[in-house]
DNA sequence: ATACATTCCGTACCATAGTACGGAGTCAAG
DNA sequence: CTTGACTCCGTACTATGGTACGGAATGTAT
C-alpha cells in the first residue's frame, strides 16, 4: 500500500494522470525508478502532490510552486525565511481582495434580497475600497 | 474631462490599451459611439472597467465576471440574490484556503527564523487542514 | 494464455487572458 | 500642412495549465 501506480496516485489526490505527467514534466514532481516497466509512488510523493494542489488553489502559479518547493529543499533558512515572507505579503493582499469582494457580495445580496425590482447596484457595491492588487 | 480616449481610459484604469479592447470583444466593456474616428468613453465606463479588474483580482474569471454584470442589470432581483450568494460560498472556499496558506507560511517562517540549517518544513506545514477548495 | 486495463512516452491540441503587429485613419502642435 | 502621437481594426502570437491521442509495453483477472 506503499507503493502506488500513476493511477492510484493520481486518485488519491483527485487528479488525473496526464496532470501528474504535466508535473512531472515541469519538476514539480518527481518521476521515480521503474518496477519493471512500471513507475511506483509513495506516500512521500501524494504528499508532495497534494501539496501542489493545496497551494495552487491558495492562488500560486506553479511556478511559484517550484519556489515554494525549492524553499522547503534548501538549507538556506535566511533565505527560505526572506521568501516566506514575501509570499505571506502577496497572501495577504489576495485576502484582502477576496474580503473586499465578499463584502460587496454580501452587501448587494443583503439589499437586493426584498424590494420588488430595478437593478442591483453590484459595480456601486464594488465601488468602496479602491484596492489594487493585481 | 468626462470623455476620455481610450487611452485615458486605459491609464486610468492601470490596464493596457489592448486589454480594454479585448474587453469589448469579450461584451465586458460597451462599444461607445465614434465622436468622428474616434470612441469617447465616460467615467460610467471607467467604474465598469475597474469593477472588472477588482472581481478579477478577487478570483473571478472573465466569464464570472460577465455573470456579475448581467446579475447588476437584470430586475429580478430574486435570481440576483441567488447567484450573489453561490458567488459568496465560492469566496468563503478561497479564502479559506489562503488562509490555511498563510497560516502554514506565516509558520514556516517562525520556525524556520533562527535554527542553524536542515531543510524547513514547508510541505508539512500545509499538511494540516485537508482542504479542496477547487 | 488470452483478454482487458494500465502504463509509458511523445506530440498535439485546448481554453483563458491577454500582448504584439501592421496598416490606415485622425488629432493636436508648431 | 507636415510631423508625431494616438486610434481603429483585424489577425497572429504568447504563456499558463492542463487534456487528448496513439501506439507499444506491461500488469491483472479469468
Amino acid at each position: 500500500m506503499n507503493a502506488m501506480s500513476i493511477g492510484q496516485l493520481a486518485k488519491s489526490a483527485e487528479v488525473g494522470v496526464e496532470t501528474v505527467r504535466y508535473y512531472q514534466r515541469r519538476g514539480l514532481l518527481g518521476v521515480p525508478p521503474r518496477d519493471g516497466g512500471i513507475r511506483r509512488y509513495d506516500k512521500e510523493d501524494l504528499r508532495r502532490l497534494r501539496f501542489v494542489r493545496q497551494a495552487q488553489s491558495a492562488g500560486f502559479t506553479l511556478d511559484e510552486v517550484t519556489a515554494l518547493l525549492a524553499l522547503d529543499a534548501t538549507d538556506d533558512r535566511e533565505r527560505a525565511r526572506v521568501l516566506a515572507l514575501e509570499r505571506l505579503d502577496n497572501i495577504d493582499k489576495k485576502i484582502a481582495a477576496l474580503q473586499a469582494a465578499r463584502t460587496a457580495l454580501a452587501q448587494l445580496a443583503e439589499t437586493c434580497a426584498r424590494g420588488k425590482t430595478g437593478p442591483c447596484p453590484i459595480i456601486q457595491a464594488f465601488d468602496h475600497g479602491t484596492l489594487q492588487t493585481k
